[in-house]
DNA sequence: TGCCCATATATCGGGGTGATGTATAGTATC
DNA sequence: GATACTATACATCACCCCGATATATGGGCA
C-alpha cells in the first residue's frame, strides 16, 4: 500500500486530477497518510503508463491543461488485491519522541516549549476532526468515519498523557511550566 | 532530526558501532524511530566525514573489523542544536488506517481480519514495553520512560477504539466476528 | 501597484526502506 | 553427524518518498 494503491484507492470516488487528489491527501488522509506533488505526479504517471488509469486532457486557457484520472477495471482489481493484504502496517516516525529521549540534554524550558508546542498540534488537529464532521461527515464512507476516530482517541490519549507527565520532564531547572 | 542526528544522541550514552545503534532502533526506538542498516551505515559515513564522530576500527578473527563509533565535541554541538528546535515533527504513516478508509470496497471478513491484526500486533507491543521497563528501567533517562508512557497509552487507546467500534464496519455480510 | 492566494502542472536532490550479499561461528533440531 | 537457524558485523542498491522550487495566470484586497 504506497501512494500510487491510494491514489487508486481516490479515484473509485469519482475522477480527479492530480491537484485535486493533493487536497484530499491534505484534509482526510493528512493525519495518517500524507503526500505531496511529489509523490502523487508520478505515481499517476506510474499508473497510467501500467494502464491502471486512464488519462484525459482537458484543456483550459492561461492554466495548464487539466489531467483528468479515471481508475480502469485493470486499476481496480490491483486496488482489491492490494486491500487483500491482510497485515498493513502502521508506522510513526516521531521527531518529538526523539527529541524528548535526549530531555536531559535539554533545559527545562526547551522541554516545556517542545511539549506545549505539541499540545498545540494536536488542538489544531482536533478542529480539524470537528469541521471535517460537521462539514463532508454524510457523503464520505462508513470507513472514513472510523479514521478520524481513531484520530481522535489516539490524539487526546497523547494528550493527556502530556498534561499529566510532562512536569516529570522538567528537572534541570527549577521552573515548572503549566500546560 | 534524521537517523543521522539519533545517532549522535544514541553515542552520547556510550561509544558503539552500526550493529550496536541497530539494536538500540529496534529495542527503545523502534515503537517510533525505525532504522535499519541501509540509513544507519550510510548515516555514520556520513557523521565521520563531517567530523561530528570518530572512528575506531578493532580487527576480529573471522568477523570483519568492529568500527566503534565515538561522539566529538562539534557533534554534541550540532547534536544540541538540533535539540533546540521547537517544534519537531510527529507523523503516522498508515496502511493500516489507509486500508480501512477503503472497508466499503472489502468483505466483513477482510476487514476483521485485519482489525484483528492490528490488535494482536498493538499486544505484542504492549508485552515488549512491559519488558523494557522491567529489564532496563532504571539505567535509562527519564525521557526514555516517557516515550514509552506515550506508546501505551497512544496503543491502548487504538486498541479501545477498534474493539469499541469495529462492529460497525462490517455491514457487508452477515458475519460479525469478535475482537 | 504590489502582494498573496488559488489553480495546475512538473522536476530534483537528498534521504529513507527493505532486500540482498559476504563472512564466520555457535547452537538447536532431526 | 548433517542441516538449519541465529548472532555477529560489515556494506550496497534499487526503489520510493519528501520538501523545495519552478512555471504560468487570474482574482481579490489594501
Amino acid at each position: 500500500m504506497d501512494v500510487k494503491t491510494v491514489c487508486l484507492g481516490m479515484l473509485t470516488d469519482g475522477d480527479a486530477s492530480g491537484y485535486d487528489l493533493k487536497k484530499h491527501f491534505e484534509s482526510s488522509f493528512g493525519h495518517f497518510f500524507a503526500a505531496g506533488y511529489g509523490s502523487i505526479y508520478p505515481a499517476l504517471a506510474s499508473l497510467a503508463a501500467d494502464g491502471l488509469v486512464s488519462c484525459e486532457c482537458i484543456p483550459q486557457d492561461g492554466k495548464p491543461d487539466r489531467k483528468v484520472y479515471s481508475i480502469t477495471p485493470a486499476g481496480r482489481d490491483v486496488l482489491l488485491a492490494e486491500l487483500d493484504k491482510p497485515n498493513p502496517s502502521h508506522k510513526i516516525r516521531s521527531e518529538f519522541l526523539a527529541t524528548i529521549c535526549f530531555a536531559h540534554l535539554m533545559s527545562a524550558d526547551q522541554v516545556a516549549t517542545v511539549l506545549r508546542n505539541r499540545i498545540a498540534e494536536i488542538e489544531a488537529y482536533e478542529k480539524l476532526f470537528d469541521e471535517f464532521e460537521q462539514t463532508c461527515m454524510h457523503e464520505t464512507p462508513h470507513g472514513m468515519h472510523f479514521t478520524v476516530g481513531i484520530g481522535r482517541a489516539v490524539m487526546l490519549a497523547m494528550k493527556k498523557y502530556i498534561q499529566e507527565n510532562g512536569h516529570e520532564l522538567q528537572h534541570r531547572s527549577a521552573t515548572v511550566v503549566n500546560f
